[in-house]
DNA sequence: ATATTCATCTGAACCGGTTCAGAAAAATTG
DNA sequence: CAATTTTTCTGAACCGGTTCAGATGAATAT
């Protein structure tokens, strides 16, 4: 049973009120009771109770952030970007994962604004089976909101990468370096990132008038498993050999290395690989990954910094998009295509 | 402005004290009234305030994870297994982050149980600049704890690896390729982890009466680029090189690898590598890391069972220890000794 | 028919804060 | 010195739930 409010006022002699008064620094008392308010209060270690303060204010000083995949280093840097901003301005986070399921993002969703955090940071899942309800009614409830990706026919704050510019980008330096026969390793069925890569991959392709063939494309997870199998079964069975791969992101990227060198294919010799995300192991892998930096912990900052922007200019229009520049970081799993 | 407890009262012409008791599905209300009132929270889609519930119920249904270092492979681990955990149970959990700051880490207790979380999972700092008043008030005050490795002469709830024990296994499993002249690039200061494989290092070097050089255990930072500076600054220094090095977790090793391949020093031909932890990306590093797994996922998951077994229960001791077993898994970056 | 039991429901207090109209006291003004 | 203004403080209502003693009325027992 902790102290509270009652207590102190008691032990000071004065109102609830006034205890309330000095708590939150509200004029009005004069400097001799306020001082001993607050000796009593650090004397006995009294710590406001934020549930019954949040009640009344009816905010939490708490944001949930709902991300796709614990364990993948891309959503690391976002979670320590948002967790920085978070603690500079004396946020909490509440963290909530869909793991690539659509069930387990809407309980997420519903269990973090049941907790009434303040405004949600969310990587949303995409596609044809995912069902938009809970962000209509999020919008409509005026819940502050910033998505990692924009999601279509929503009015969101968004904050994301360009990703059909950093495949753009991608392909066209793959190109650059005389590949014509150039395959995507593309993401999950929910990643509307996956999605936007593709489109720069085909831009790119159709640019350079070459060929977009659909066996080319294949759909993985976002796992370096993932990549490793997909990697495995296509390149013992495709009948011409692409001299390139873009991947979805550096796990599958790293993956398909894996799988390549183990079946006696040269990386970069025989075939280049390049992937997404620029995560911190790229360096330290059996061939270092050229990729492209997709800003992951300034992407975290902003959303955060954007949300509680928000959140205390609730009358702002939910709107705001802001989008950054991605950057090819080269290293050496791409060569010359010879 | 959501519909609240009273609202679904009034549409429904009964007390708020019957809502609440078909909310909570307790007994003594008839069937009929109960499917009406039901019906009626269907339709408006009413979801009860849970910062009131919270507020009468003393719990709030959410724990606190604090962990080190967000972008760190083997905490993604751990918060996996506690999502995971509490996501079944039904408890949020909230996010803090020491980054090795003990002024962080006090910080981000305190705002973690002002948010009344129900208890608190605490990877913690040590070391003798760390001051350990808050966790004498936080057993004090009976929150429910379980730590990420004992606090000498505080009792908690404790889960972790043996950590001395994985130690020893390591510089056993070198010693017995042939390897004495064995380094060990430690932690940082802040690290218990670390103390303890020093220490499991140290019985195993003494057991086989081999010599406990001074110069050969250096401290460093947790993540690759730390190992890879140290790397190059021992290797490129020291007058009798070791054969082998233990290092405190898989990001130095892989850092201290690079270093060492990049100074022409083979990995494993001339100097054996083996870290600690297990992390996802060991297999696809450049030379693939043997290393002592230590169950993350597992501590994160038993971690959280456990303190939700606090919880519901909090007259139980605050003193099970569960230890685990770690288990060395080799990989090719440990070779005989020649 | 009356007394007793039981099922169902409600009013009011409570959790620990915030808020605000207005009371009381002190200071200023005429 | 009375009137007015200003400063400081307080009581009570409120936030949205939970809890529980007791009211109400129907069912059962005597």
């Amino acid at each position: 049973m902790p102290i509270t409010i009652t207590d102190i006022a008691r032990m000071a002699n004065v109102s609830k009120a006034t205890v309330s008064a000095v708590l939150n620094d509200r004029p009005g008392i004069s400097h001799h009771t306020r001082e001993r308010v607050r000796e009593i209060i650090e004397k006995v270690h009294y710590k406001p109770n934020q549930l019954a303060r949040s009640l009344t204010q009816r905010h939490t000083k708490s944001i949930g952030l709902l991300i796709k995949e614990i364990d993948n280093p891309y959503f690391s840097k976002i979670m320590k970007g948002v967790f920085d901003s978070c603690m500079d301005r004396g946020y909490t986070v509440l963290l909530g994962s869909s793991e690539q399921s659509p069930a387990k993002e809407l309980q997420s969703i519903e269990t973090l604004v049941s907790q009434r955090v303040d405004g949600l940071i969310i990587a949303p899942l995409q596609g044809e089976d995912v069902d938009f309800d809970y962000l209509s009614k999020l919008i409509r409830e005026k819940v502050p909101l910033v998505t990692l990706g924009e999601v279509t026919n929503f009015k969101t704050n968004v904050v994301e990468v360009d990703n059909v510019e950093g495949a753009y980008k991608a392909v066209s330096y793959l190109q650059s370096l005389g590949h014509e026969k150039i395959a995507y390793f593309s993401g999950p069925s929910h990643s509307a990132y996956s999605y936007d890569r593709l489109e720069g991959y085909r831009r790119a392709l159709l640019e350079w008038q070459f060929q977009l063939k659909q066996d080319y494309i294949l759909q993985v997870g976002p796992y370096i498993e993932n990549g490793y199998e997909r990697g495995k079964a296509f390149f013992g069975s495709v009948a011409d050999l692409p001299t390139a791969v873009l991947c979805y992101n550096d796990l599958v990227a790293i993956g398909l290395i894996d799988a390549l060198l183990e079946m006696g294919i040269d990386v970069p010799g025989e075939v280049s690989v390049i992937g997404f995300d620029n995560i911190d192991i790229c360096d330290s892998v059996k061939v270092p990954l050229t990729t492209v930096d997709v800003l992951a912990y300034q992407i975290g900052k902003t959303a955060a910094d954007l949300l509680v922007e928000q959140i205390s200019e609730p009358t702002l229009p939910l709107n705001k998009k802001v989008v950054l520049e991605p950057k090819i970081v080269i290293r050496q799993s791409v060569a010359r295509n010879s």
